[in-house]
RNA sequence: GCCGCCGUAGCUCAGCGGGUAGAGCGCCGGGCUGUUAACCCGGUGGUCGGUGGUUCGAAUCCACCCGGCGGCGCCA
Protein backbone atom coordinates (compact mmCIF):
# COMPACT_ATOMS: atom_id res chain seq x y z
CA UNK A 1 0.00 0.00 0.00
CA UNK A 2 3.17 2.51 1.04
CA UNK A 3 5.74 2.54 2.88
CA UNK A 4 4.37 3.72 5.93
CA UNK A 5 5.27 1.61 8.95
CA UNK A 6 2.84 -1.12 10.00
CA UNK A 7 2.08 -0.52 13.81
CA UNK A 8 -0.13 -3.47 15.62
CA UNK A 9 -3.02 -1.69 18.08
CA UNK A 10 -1.21 -1.51 21.49
CA UNK A 11 2.14 0.03 19.54
CA UNK A 12 0.19 2.84 17.87
CA UNK A 13 -1.07 3.95 21.10
CA UNK A 14 2.27 4.14 22.22
CA UNK A 15 3.62 6.47 19.12
CA UNK A 16 3.69 10.52 19.47
CA UNK A 17 0.36 12.45 18.44
CA UNK A 18 0.94 13.07 14.78
CA UNK A 19 3.34 10.46 13.73
CA UNK A 20 1.94 7.92 10.87
CA UNK A 21 1.09 4.32 11.11
CA UNK A 22 -0.28 1.81 9.41
CA UNK A 23 -2.66 -0.78 11.20
CA UNK A 24 -4.24 -4.04 9.93
CA UNK A 25 -6.99 -6.05 11.43
CA UNK A 26 -10.47 -6.75 11.41
CA UNK A 27 -13.41 -4.74 11.59
CA UNK A 28 -14.53 -4.77 15.23
CA UNK A 29 -17.24 -2.38 15.48
CA UNK A 30 -18.46 0.01 12.19
CA UNK A 31 -20.61 3.14 12.65
CA UNK A 32 -21.59 5.02 9.78
CA UNK A 33 -22.48 8.78 10.63
CA UNK A 34 -22.74 9.83 7.16
CA UNK A 35 -20.08 12.62 7.24
CA UNK A 36 -17.50 10.44 9.42
CA UNK A 37 -16.97 6.68 9.55
CA UNK A 38 -15.99 5.19 12.64
CA UNK A 39 -14.35 1.44 12.76
CA UNK A 40 -13.01 0.56 15.41
CA UNK A 41 -10.41 -2.15 14.76
CA UNK A 42 -9.48 -5.47 15.94
CA UNK A 43 -5.73 -7.44 15.95
CA UNK A 44 -4.40 -9.71 18.44
CA UNK A 45 -3.40 -7.30 21.06
CA UNK A 46 -6.27 -5.25 20.92
CA UNK A 47 -8.31 -2.62 19.39
CA UNK A 48 -8.06 0.51 17.84
CA UNK A 49 -10.56 3.24 16.86
CA UNK A 50 -9.83 4.49 12.85
CA UNK A 51 -12.53 7.43 11.33
CA UNK A 52 -12.61 8.54 7.78
CA UNK A 53 -13.57 12.23 7.69
CA UNK A 54 -14.31 14.32 4.65
CA UNK A 55 -11.47 16.54 6.46
CA UNK A 56 -8.45 14.63 6.15
CA UNK A 57 -9.66 11.30 4.10
CA UNK A 58 -10.02 11.30 0.21
CA UNK A 59 -13.73 10.59 -0.95
CA UNK A 60 -12.69 6.94 -2.57
CA UNK A 61 -11.50 5.93 1.03
CA UNK A 62 -14.20 7.11 2.50
CA UNK A 63 -16.42 4.99 0.28
CA UNK A 64 -14.24 1.78 0.84
CA UNK A 65 -14.21 2.17 4.68
CA UNK A 66 -18.22 2.65 4.15
CA UNK A 67 -18.13 -0.63 2.67
CA UNK A 68 -16.26 -2.17 5.52
CA UNK A 69 -18.55 -4.92 7.54
CA UNK A 70 -18.25 -6.81 10.48
CA UNK A 71 -15.03 -9.09 10.31
CA UNK A 72 -13.57 -8.05 7.20
CA UNK A 73 -9.99 -7.70 7.13
CA UNK A 74 -8.86 -3.99 6.51
CA UNK A 75 -5.65 -2.23 6.83
CA UNK A 76 -6.05 1.59 7.02
CA UNK A 77 -3.27 4.47 7.03
CA UNK A 78 -3.26 7.88 8.65
CA UNK A 79 -2.11 10.21 11.34
CA UNK A 80 -1.98 9.10 15.02
CA UNK A 81 -3.97 11.54 17.44
CA UNK A 82 -5.32 11.66 21.00
CA UNK A 83 -8.68 12.32 21.61
CA UNK A 84 -10.89 11.88 25.08
CA UNK A 85 -13.85 10.29 22.84
CA UNK A 86 -11.81 7.39 21.55
CA UNK A 87 -11.62 4.16 22.71
CA UNK A 88 -8.34 4.12 25.08
CA UNK A 89 -7.97 7.49 24.04
CA UNK A 90 -5.85 7.33 21.23
CA UNK A 91 -7.08 6.95 16.84
CA UNK A 92 -6.13 6.87 13.75
CA UNK A 93 -7.37 9.51 11.14
CA UNK A 94 -7.48 7.85 7.88
CA UNK A 95 -5.75 9.36 4.50
CA UNK A 96 -6.04 5.64 3.34
CA UNK A 97 -7.87 2.48 3.30
CA UNK A 98 -7.98 -0.76 2.07
CA UNK A 99 -10.36 -4.00 2.56
CA UNK A 100 -8.46 -7.08 1.97
CA UNK A 101 -11.53 -9.37 2.57
CA UNK A 102 -15.07 -8.35 2.91
CA UNK A 103 -16.87 -10.17 5.20
CA UNK A 104 -20.33 -11.53 4.68
CA UNK A 105 -23.03 -10.43 7.41
CA UNK A 106 -21.25 -11.63 11.05
CA UNK A 107 -23.46 -14.17 12.29
CA UNK A 108 -22.58 -13.02 15.90
CA UNK A 109 -23.99 -9.84 17.04
CA UNK A 110 -24.84 -10.41 20.52
CA UNK A 111 -27.60 -12.41 22.35
CA UNK A 112 -26.51 -15.57 20.96
CA UNK A 113 -27.39 -18.98 22.56
CA UNK A 114 -25.12 -21.12 23.96
CA UNK A 115 -25.80 -24.02 21.18
CA UNK A 116 -25.75 -21.59 18.69
CA UNK A 117 -22.47 -20.03 19.75
CA UNK A 118 -20.65 -23.68 20.48
CA UNK A 119 -22.04 -24.51 16.11
CA UNK A 120 -19.89 -21.50 15.33
CA UNK A 121 -17.08 -22.23 17.33
CA UNK A 122 -14.58 -21.00 14.91
CA UNK A 123 -16.64 -17.59 14.75
CA UNK A 124 -16.88 -17.22 18.01
CA UNK A 125 -13.38 -18.04 19.06
CA UNK A 126 -12.30 -14.43 18.04
CA UNK A 127 -14.08 -13.02 20.89
CA UNK A 128 -12.65 -10.75 23.26
CA UNK A 129 -13.04 -13.20 26.22
CA UNK A 130 -12.15 -16.56 24.79
CA UNK A 131 -9.03 -14.51 23.00
CA UNK A 132 -8.48 -13.38 26.85
CA UNK A 133 -8.69 -16.67 27.90
CA UNK A 134 -6.48 -18.61 25.26
CA UNK A 135 -3.63 -16.10 26.47
CA UNK A 136 -3.74 -16.84 29.67
CA UNK A 137 -3.55 -20.00 29.16
CA UNK A 138 -0.49 -20.10 26.81
CA UNK A 139 1.28 -18.32 29.87
CA UNK A 140 0.16 -21.05 32.06
CA UNK A 141 1.64 -23.78 29.52
CA UNK A 142 4.51 -21.65 29.90
CA UNK A 143 5.11 -21.79 33.09
CA UNK A 144 4.55 -25.12 33.82
CA UNK A 145 7.61 -25.77 31.12
CA UNK A 146 9.92 -23.60 33.47
CA UNK A 147 8.32 -24.79 36.27
CA UNK A 148 9.90 -28.43 36.09
CA UNK A 149 12.88 -26.95 33.88
CA UNK A 150 13.97 -25.09 37.22
CA UNK A 151 13.40 -28.66 39.29
CA UNK A 152 15.22 -31.01 36.87
CA UNK A 153 12.50 -32.91 35.96
CA UNK A 154 12.40 -34.33 32.08
CA UNK A 155 9.90 -33.32 29.65
CA UNK A 156 8.92 -36.84 27.94
CA UNK A 157 6.17 -37.90 25.51
CA UNK A 158 3.87 -40.79 26.42
CA UNK A 159 1.66 -42.74 23.65
CA UNK A 160 -1.83 -41.53 23.10
CA UNK A 161 -2.74 -44.89 21.77
CA UNK A 162 -2.73 -47.92 24.21
CA UNK A 163 -3.87 -51.46 24.75
CA UNK A 164 -5.68 -51.60 27.72
CA UNK A 165 -7.05 -49.21 30.84
CA UNK A 166 -5.17 -47.18 33.33
CA UNK A 167 -8.23 -47.02 35.91
CA UNK A 168 -10.44 -49.60 36.00
CA UNK A 169 -14.38 -48.25 35.99
CA UNK A 170 -13.77 -44.95 33.73
CA UNK A 171 -14.62 -45.62 30.15
CA UNK A 172 -12.37 -45.49 27.43
CA UNK A 173 -12.58 -44.51 23.34
CA UNK A 174 -12.13 -47.47 21.49
CA UNK A 175 -10.49 -47.10 18.18
CA UNK A 176 -9.58 -49.65 15.22
CA UNK A 177 -6.42 -50.35 14.82
CA UNK A 178 -5.55 -52.51 11.96
CA UNK A 179 -8.06 -54.70 13.34
CA UNK A 180 -7.06 -55.04 16.71
CA UNK A 181 -9.08 -52.84 19.79
CA UNK A 182 -6.79 -49.89 21.05
CA UNK A 183 -7.81 -47.18 22.98
CA UNK A 184 -7.16 -43.73 23.43
CA UNK A 185 -5.49 -42.86 26.68
CA UNK A 186 -7.21 -41.86 30.03
CA UNK A 187 -3.48 -41.19 31.74
CA UNK A 188 -0.04 -40.98 31.06
CA UNK A 189 0.49 -42.36 34.61
CA UNK A 190 2.06 -45.77 33.96
CA UNK A 191 4.11 -44.73 31.01
CA UNK A 192 5.37 -41.77 33.50
CA UNK A 193 6.07 -44.57 36.01
CA UNK A 194 8.47 -46.45 33.54
CA UNK A 195 10.25 -44.08 32.79
CA UNK A 196 11.60 -42.84 36.33
CA UNK A 197 13.61 -45.78 36.47
CA UNK A 198 15.96 -43.84 33.70
CA UNK A 199 14.85 -40.25 33.83
CA UNK A 200 14.09 -40.26 38.04
CA UNK A 201 11.66 -37.17 37.52
CA UNK A 202 9.72 -36.58 34.24
CA UNK A 203 6.58 -34.22 33.27
CA UNK A 204 4.23 -34.39 30.28
CA UNK A 205 1.33 -32.43 29.11
CA UNK A 206 -1.45 -34.03 26.49
CA UNK A 207 -4.82 -34.75 25.84
CA UNK A 208 -6.57 -37.53 28.08
CA UNK A 209 -10.05 -39.14 26.71
CA UNK A 210 -12.78 -40.38 29.12
CA UNK A 211 -15.66 -41.50 27.57
CA UNK A 212 -17.67 -40.82 31.26
CA UNK A 213 -21.16 -40.03 30.18
CA UNK A 214 -20.69 -37.21 32.42
CA UNK A 215 -22.29 -34.04 31.95
CA UNK A 216 -21.55 -31.04 33.77
CA UNK A 217 -19.72 -27.74 33.68
CA UNK A 218 -16.38 -29.42 34.63
CA UNK A 219 -15.99 -32.47 32.54
CA UNK A 220 -14.68 -32.48 28.84
CA UNK A 221 -13.81 -35.27 27.11
CA UNK A 222 -11.00 -34.56 25.48
CA UNK A 223 -8.72 -32.26 27.82
CA UNK A 224 -4.86 -31.54 28.69
CA UNK A 225 -3.47 -33.39 31.13
CA UNK A 226 -0.03 -32.28 33.55
CA UNK A 227 1.06 -35.32 35.02
CA UNK A 228 4.30 -35.83 36.84
CA UNK A 229 6.08 -38.98 38.63
CA UNK A 230 9.71 -38.80 40.52
CA UNK A 231 11.27 -41.25 41.73
CA UNK A 232 12.32 -41.43 45.43
CA UNK A 233 9.86 -38.74 46.48
CA UNK A 234 6.82 -39.86 49.23
CA UNK A 235 3.57 -38.27 49.80
CA UNK A 236 4.21 -35.41 51.18
CA UNK A 237 7.11 -34.29 49.11
CA UNK A 238 4.66 -34.52 46.06
CA UNK A 239 2.02 -32.33 47.40
CA UNK A 240 4.84 -30.11 48.26
CA UNK A 241 5.59 -30.18 44.46
CA UNK A 242 1.70 -29.54 43.22
CA UNK A 243 1.51 -26.25 45.72
CA UNK A 244 4.40 -24.81 44.68
CA UNK A 245 3.43 -25.72 41.23
CA UNK A 246 0.07 -24.26 41.37
CA UNK A 247 1.58 -20.84 43.37
CA UNK A 248 4.37 -20.51 40.85
CA UNK A 249 1.99 -20.95 37.72
CA UNK A 250 -0.44 -18.34 39.32
CA UNK A 251 1.76 -15.87 40.28
CA UNK A 252 3.09 -16.51 36.40
CA UNK A 253 -0.16 -15.26 35.02
CA UNK A 254 -0.65 -12.48 38.00
CA UNK A 255 2.10 -10.71 36.61
CA UNK A 256 1.86 -11.10 32.86
CA UNK A 257 -1.90 -11.42 32.02
CA UNK A 258 -3.41 -8.83 34.43
CA UNK A 259 -5.14 -6.69 31.17
CA UNK A 260 -6.84 -9.95 30.25
CA UNK A 261 -7.92 -11.31 33.76
CA UNK A 262 -9.02 -7.39 34.32
CA UNK A 263 -10.83 -8.10 30.78
CA UNK A 264 -12.43 -11.17 32.39
CA UNK A 265 -13.62 -9.04 35.99
CA UNK A 266 -11.66 -11.68 37.55
CA UNK A 267 -10.95 -10.74 41.34
CA UNK A 268 -7.32 -11.14 41.79
CA UNK A 269 -6.75 -10.88 45.86
CA UNK A 270 -8.12 -14.49 45.28
CA UNK A 271 -5.13 -15.25 43.12
CA UNK A 272 -2.31 -13.25 45.08
CA UNK A 273 -3.83 -15.67 48.09
CA UNK A 274 -2.75 -18.93 45.91
CA UNK A 275 0.76 -17.66 45.40
CA UNK A 276 1.66 -18.34 48.83
CA UNK A 277 2.02 -21.93 50.05
CA UNK A 278 1.84 -24.21 51.91
CA UNK A 279 -1.85 -24.77 51.25
CA UNK A 280 -3.99 -25.87 54.19
CA UNK A 281 -4.17 -30.01 54.30
CA UNK A 282 -7.11 -32.10 55.81
CA UNK A 283 -7.34 -35.65 56.04
CA UNK A 284 -10.16 -37.46 54.86
CA UNK A 285 -11.46 -38.23 58.16
CA UNK A 286 -11.61 -34.62 58.95
CA UNK A 287 -13.54 -33.48 55.59
CA UNK A 288 -15.86 -36.14 56.93
CA UNK A 289 -16.40 -34.27 60.40
CA UNK A 290 -16.64 -30.85 58.70
CA UNK A 291 -19.26 -31.77 56.37
CA UNK A 292 -20.95 -33.67 59.46
CA UNK A 293 -20.84 -30.61 61.45
CA UNK A 294 -22.79 -28.85 58.14
CA UNK A 295 -25.47 -31.23 58.72
CA UNK A 296 -24.60 -33.36 55.39
CA UNK A 297 -25.67 -36.92 56.22
CA UNK A 298 -22.14 -38.83 55.18
CA UNK A 299 -20.49 -41.28 56.41
CA UNK A 300 -16.42 -42.69 56.65
CA UNK A 301 -16.33 -44.49 53.46
CA UNK A 302 -18.39 -42.48 50.91
CA UNK A 303 -17.19 -40.91 48.71
CA UNK A 304 -17.40 -36.96 48.14
CA UNK A 305 -19.60 -35.72 45.48
CA UNK A 306 -19.95 -32.40 43.86
CA UNK A 307 -21.78 -30.50 46.60
CA UNK A 308 -19.60 -32.14 49.50
CA UNK A 309 -16.53 -30.80 47.27
CA UNK A 310 -18.32 -27.19 47.00
CA UNK A 311 -18.76 -27.11 51.07
CA UNK A 312 -15.99 -27.67 51.98
CA UNK A 313 -14.23 -24.97 49.11
CA UNK A 314 -15.97 -22.32 51.39
CA UNK A 315 -13.71 -23.38 54.77
CA UNK A 316 -10.72 -22.11 52.47
CA UNK A 317 -9.83 -18.80 50.35
CA UNK A 318 -6.95 -20.61 48.75
CA UNK A 319 -6.45 -24.22 47.27
CA UNK A 320 -6.47 -26.77 50.19
CA UNK A 321 -5.50 -30.84 49.77
CA UNK A 322 -7.39 -33.85 51.04
CA UNK A 323 -5.38 -36.66 52.00
CA UNK A 324 -5.85 -40.36 53.32
CA UNK A 325 -8.98 -41.70 51.52
CA UNK A 326 -10.14 -45.04 52.21
CA UNK A 327 -7.81 -47.56 50.21
CA UNK A 328 -11.50 -48.76 48.67
CA UNK A 329 -12.22 -45.25 46.92
CA UNK A 330 -8.38 -44.97 45.19
CA UNK A 331 -7.19 -46.69 42.38
CA UNK A 332 -5.31 -50.04 42.51
CA UNK A 333 -1.90 -48.44 41.92
CA UNK A 334 -2.24 -46.26 45.35
CA UNK A 335 0.01 -47.23 48.27
CA UNK A 336 -1.68 -47.83 51.33
CA UNK A 337 -0.39 -46.14 54.43
CA UNK A 338 1.81 -47.81 56.65
CA UNK A 339 0.40 -46.90 59.61
CA UNK A 340 -3.59 -47.40 58.15
CA UNK A 341 -3.46 -49.76 55.97
CA UNK A 342 -7.03 -48.87 55.51
CA UNK A 343 -5.83 -45.69 53.81
CA UNK A 344 -4.59 -44.57 50.47
CA UNK A 345 -1.05 -42.14 50.55
CA UNK A 346 -3.87 -40.08 47.90
CA UNK A 347 -3.91 -36.83 48.04
CA UNK A 348 -6.81 -34.17 45.77
CA UNK A 349 -5.86 -30.76 45.72
CA UNK A 350 -9.58 -28.47 45.42
CA UNK A 351 -9.80 -25.38 44.53
CA UNK A 352 -11.86 -22.61 45.96
CA UNK A 353 -15.27 -20.46 44.74
CA UNK A 354 -16.71 -23.96 44.22
CA UNK A 355 -14.46 -25.28 41.29
CA UNK A 356 -13.37 -28.36 43.47
CA UNK A 357 -10.52 -30.95 42.20
CA UNK A 358 -8.23 -30.13 40.27
CA UNK A 359 -5.05 -32.21 41.27
CA UNK A 360 -5.40 -36.11 41.73
CA UNK A 361 -1.95 -37.59 43.55
CA UNK A 362 -0.19 -40.13 45.34
CA UNK A 363 2.42 -42.32 46.62
CA UNK A 364 2.54 -45.51 44.17
CA UNK A 365 2.53 -49.18 44.79
CA UNK A 366 6.09 -50.42 44.85
CA UNK A 367 6.08 -53.74 46.04
CA UNK A 368 5.18 -56.55 43.70
CA UNK A 369 2.88 -58.67 45.71
CA UNK A 370 0.92 -56.08 47.19
CA UNK A 371 0.68 -54.64 43.62
CA UNK A 372 -0.58 -57.91 42.04
CA UNK A 373 -3.45 -58.63 45.26
CA UNK A 374 -4.66 -54.87 44.64
CA UNK A 375 -5.25 -55.40 41.46
CA UNK A 376 -6.98 -59.03 41.41
CA UNK A 377 -9.02 -57.79 44.28
CA UNK A 378 -10.52 -55.14 42.33
CA UNK A 379 -11.42 -57.87 39.82
CA UNK A 380 -8.89 -56.45 37.13
CA UNK A 381 -6.82 -59.10 34.62
CA UNK A 382 -2.52 -59.30 35.75
CA UNK A 383 -2.32 -59.77 32.55
CA UNK A 384 -2.72 -56.82 31.27
CA UNK A 385 -0.43 -55.12 33.66
CA UNK A 386 2.77 -57.18 33.16
CA UNK A 387 4.41 -54.66 31.82
CA UNK A 388 3.50 -52.26 34.96
CA UNK A 389 4.36 -55.25 37.37
CA UNK A 390 7.84 -55.67 36.11
CA UNK A 391 8.70 -52.67 37.32
CA UNK A 392 8.62 -53.55 40.91
CA UNK A 393 10.57 -56.50 40.12
CA UNK A 394 13.65 -54.48 38.64
CA UNK A 395 14.63 -52.40 41.41
CA UNK A 396 11.54 -51.26 42.07
CA UNK A 397 12.12 -47.63 44.30
CA UNK A 398 9.19 -45.66 46.15
CA UNK A 399 7.90 -42.74 44.11
CA UNK A 400 4.89 -40.41 43.61
CA UNK A 401 2.92 -38.38 41.06
CA UNK A 402 0.32 -36.59 40.29
CA UNK A 403 -2.20 -35.18 37.30
CA UNK A 404 -3.69 -32.00 37.25
CA UNK A 405 -7.02 -31.13 34.59
CA UNK A 406 -5.81 -27.86 32.74
CA UNK A 407 -8.44 -27.08 31.71
CA UNK A 408 -10.38 -26.94 35.59
CA UNK A 409 -7.12 -25.28 36.84
CA UNK A 410 -7.57 -22.52 33.78
CA UNK A 411 -11.53 -22.64 34.69
CA UNK A 412 -10.29 -21.10 38.22
CA UNK A 413 -7.62 -19.03 37.60
CA UNK A 414 -9.69 -17.21 34.76
CA UNK A 415 -13.35 -17.14 36.67
CA UNK A 416 -14.83 -19.11 34.27
CA UNK A 417 -18.21 -20.60 34.90
CA UNK A 418 -17.79 -23.84 32.51
CA UNK A 419 -15.03 -25.50 31.19
CA UNK A 420 -15.76 -25.45 27.62
CA UNK A 421 -14.39 -21.89 27.61
CA UNK A 422 -11.42 -23.20 29.02
CA UNK A 423 -10.11 -24.91 25.89
CA UNK A 424 -10.85 -23.50 22.11
CA UNK A 425 -12.60 -26.55 20.59
CA UNK A 426 -14.38 -28.25 23.86
CA UNK A 427 -15.25 -31.65 22.71
CA UNK A 428 -18.43 -33.42 24.48
CA UNK A 429 -20.99 -35.95 23.92
CA UNK A 430 -23.01 -35.53 20.61
CA UNK A 431 -20.81 -32.29 19.98
CA UNK A 432 -17.58 -32.87 17.17
CA UNK A 433 -18.50 -29.68 14.97
CA UNK A 434 -16.26 -27.98 14.45
C1' G B 1 -27.05 -44.35 33.28
C1' C B 2 -30.52 -40.91 36.03
C1' C B 3 -33.45 -36.11 36.94
C1' G B 4 -35.25 -31.44 34.90
C1' C B 5 -35.93 -27.86 30.88
C1' C B 6 -36.05 -26.14 25.69
C1' G B 7 -36.66 -26.48 19.84
C1' U B 8 -41.54 -20.58 16.32
C1' A B 9 -37.96 -15.16 11.10
C1' G B 10 -30.59 -14.97 10.17
C1' C B 11 -30.34 -14.30 16.04
C1' U B 12 -33.07 -13.76 20.97
C1' C B 13 -37.90 -14.70 22.25
C1' A B 14 -43.65 -13.88 22.72
C1' G B 15 -48.02 -16.48 21.02
C1' C B 16 -49.92 -22.63 23.40
C1' G B 17 -58.18 -22.72 27.62
C1' G B 18 -57.36 -25.01 19.02
C1' G B 19 -59.76 -20.58 14.22
C1' U B 20 -54.39 -19.46 8.67
C1' A B 21 -48.11 -16.20 12.80
C1' G B 22 -45.85 -11.34 16.17
C1' A B 23 -41.87 -8.15 18.70
C1' G B 24 -36.81 -6.68 19.35
C1' C B 25 -32.15 -7.17 17.13
C1' G B 26 -29.89 -8.14 12.35
C1' C B 27 -30.13 -7.35 7.07
C1' C B 28 -31.54 -3.86 2.76
C1' G B 29 -32.74 1.48 1.39
C1' G B 30 -32.72 6.63 3.13
C1' G B 31 -30.99 10.52 6.86
C1' C B 32 -27.24 12.24 10.25
C1' U B 33 -19.46 15.43 10.68
C1' G B 34 -17.79 12.29 17.42
C1' U B 35 -20.12 7.31 17.31
C1' U B 36 -19.13 4.04 22.03
C1' A B 37 -23.88 -2.70 21.62
C1' A B 38 -24.95 4.99 18.03
C1' C B 39 -29.60 7.12 16.78
C1' C B 40 -34.15 8.43 13.46
C1' C B 41 -37.56 6.92 9.13
C1' G B 42 -39.06 3.03 5.66
C1' G B 43 -38.63 -2.00 3.87
C1' U B 44 -37.27 -7.34 4.00
C1' G B 45 -38.02 -11.71 6.51
C1' G B 46 -41.36 -18.20 8.61
C1' U B 47 -42.61 -25.91 5.51
C1' C B 48 -43.74 -22.86 14.06
C1' G B 49 -37.49 -29.50 14.88
C1' G B 50 -39.64 -34.30 12.29
C1' U B 51 -43.38 -38.13 11.67
C1' G B 52 -48.00 -39.88 12.90
C1' G B 53 -52.69 -39.16 15.52
C1' U B 54 -57.28 -36.38 17.58
C1' U B 55 -60.30 -32.40 15.14
C1' C B 56 -64.37 -29.23 10.29
C1' G B 57 -59.67 -26.82 11.66
C1' A B 58 -53.19 -27.93 15.19
C1' A B 59 -47.44 -23.56 16.39
C1' U B 60 -51.19 -24.69 20.21
C1' C B 61 -53.81 -31.22 22.38
C1' C B 62 -51.63 -36.62 22.30
C1' A B 63 -47.69 -40.36 20.93
C1' C B 64 -43.05 -41.51 19.12
C1' C B 65 -38.48 -39.79 17.09
C1' C B 66 -34.46 -36.17 16.35
C1' G B 67 -31.51 -32.09 18.19
C1' G B 68 -29.86 -29.04 22.28
C1' C B 69 -29.23 -26.94 27.42
C1' G B 70 -28.76 -27.41 32.94
C1' G B 71 -27.65 -30.80 36.94
C1' C B 72 -26.26 -35.71 39.34
C1' G B 73 -23.15 -40.03 39.49
C1' C B 74 -17.80 -40.80 37.82
C1' C B 75 -13.51 -38.29 37.47
C1' A B 76 -9.03 -34.12 36.35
Amino acid sequence: MSSTKLYSTREVKLLEPGSRARVRGWVYRHRDLGGKVFIVVRDSEGILQMIASEAYTPREYIEEARRATIESSIIGEGVVARDPRAPGGVELRLERFEIVGLASDFPIKGGESIDYLLDIRHLWIRSRKLTAVMKIRDTIHGAFREFFKSRGFWEVSPPMLTQAAVEGGATLFKVDFFGRPAYLTQSAQLYLEVLIYSLEKVWTLAPSFRAERSRTRRHLYEYWHLEAEEAWVHMDGEMKLVEDLVAYTTRRVLDEKLEELSFLKRDTEKLEQATKPPYPRIRYEEAIELLRRKGVDINYGDDLGADEERLLTEYFDTPFFITHFPLELKSFYMKPDPHNPREALAFDLLAPEGIGEIVGGSEREDDYERLLNSITSRGLDPKDYEWYLDLRRYGSVPHSGFGLGVERYIMWVAGLDHIRDAIPFPRFRDRLYP
